[in-house]
DNA sequence: CCTTGACCTTCCAGTAACTGTAGGGTTTAG
DNA sequence: CTAAACCCTACAGTTACTGGAAGGTCAAGG
């Protein structure tokens, strides 16, 4: 099977199938002519993979995924915990984006949206303190997981 | 007032703010040394688009919000149509995550997480078919926003 | 036999939003 | 006078691809 013929068959186009091969995901044999050759094993692991990037596991985790797959010695619980971990992980990250959602909301709702340039929502950017019953427009620090970190100095 | 100074009253880092001019957001004046010299117009803006980052828009959206925070001639309704789109955008970016963590959640409560190597999981990401109550593991084309554009063929 | 089109190959560049590092100048404190 | 702690620029690396260039291969049609 070559590349556009598993790129079909896996839903993946052929340039992220070469990706990745190229950070060592699924490495296909090679025809004489130098042409790349999927089995049906392969087509089954990038199919696996383009699912596990769909639920949002990066393509170091899907990496992880792909052992623990092919691994027939595996142990659920390895699995589990990792897919766990990537749950808290979404758990967090859809709080935090809930949260910025409703305060927008909240100053969408304050702007008049007419020709005039007053404007809530400019308003709650530019200034610290709460605007038009806009309260918290600094959500104070909500764990700082690291993003933020500060150059060395 | 320097470049870290103005990081410390902005809470960005020195290397983000030079980032941040780099793309063309703020332009501090410079000093006869080179150094760079911000005031409080232009701390006002540091923190106008450490927020509007915080809150979701990407930096090509903050110097949009910058124009009409600086325009006083502004139209709140532009704001607000800005905003409003965002958060169209932040809502359906939410549902979708909360689909995939439902899924998630389902594979994972199947799974025995022990030592033995069966793992619904994996069996999930593997196969096609409903496994062990979980239904769509293949949430069917929902919208596809243009992210998985096949190769030109 | 030759050409055309559709494949295939590799490699390099670009995307977003920074961070890290290197190499070098300046300022300030001891 | 020197060492720390700044400042500067410029380039590389990150993530997960996508796009494009340059060139090889293969099957069909004239």
């Amino acid at each position: 099977m070559n590349i556009s013929q598993a790129g079909d068959a896996s839903d993946l186009s052929p340039k992220t199938i070469r990706y990745y091969e190229s950070v060592g995901l699924v490495r296909p044999d090679r025809l004489a002519n130098g042409y790349r050759d999927y089995g049906s094993d392969q087509i089954r692991e990038l199919v696996f993979i383009r699912r596990a990037r769909h639920f949002g596991f990066s393509v170091d985790e899907c990496r992880q995924l792909l052992m623990l797959y092919r691994d027939p010695g595996r142990e659920s619980r390895e699995v589990h915990s990792l897919v766990g971990h990537k749950l808290e992980e979404m758990n967090r990250h859809i709080d935090e984006l809930v949260q910025m959602k409703s305060i927008l909301e909240q100053m969408v709702s304050a702007c008049p949206a007419d020709e005039g340039s007053e404007c809530a929502i400019i308003d709650s950017l530019a200034e610290p303190e709460p605007v038009g019953g806009v309260k918290a427009a600094e959500p104070v620090p909500v764990a700082d997981d690291g993003q933020n970190a500060r150059e060395g100095r």
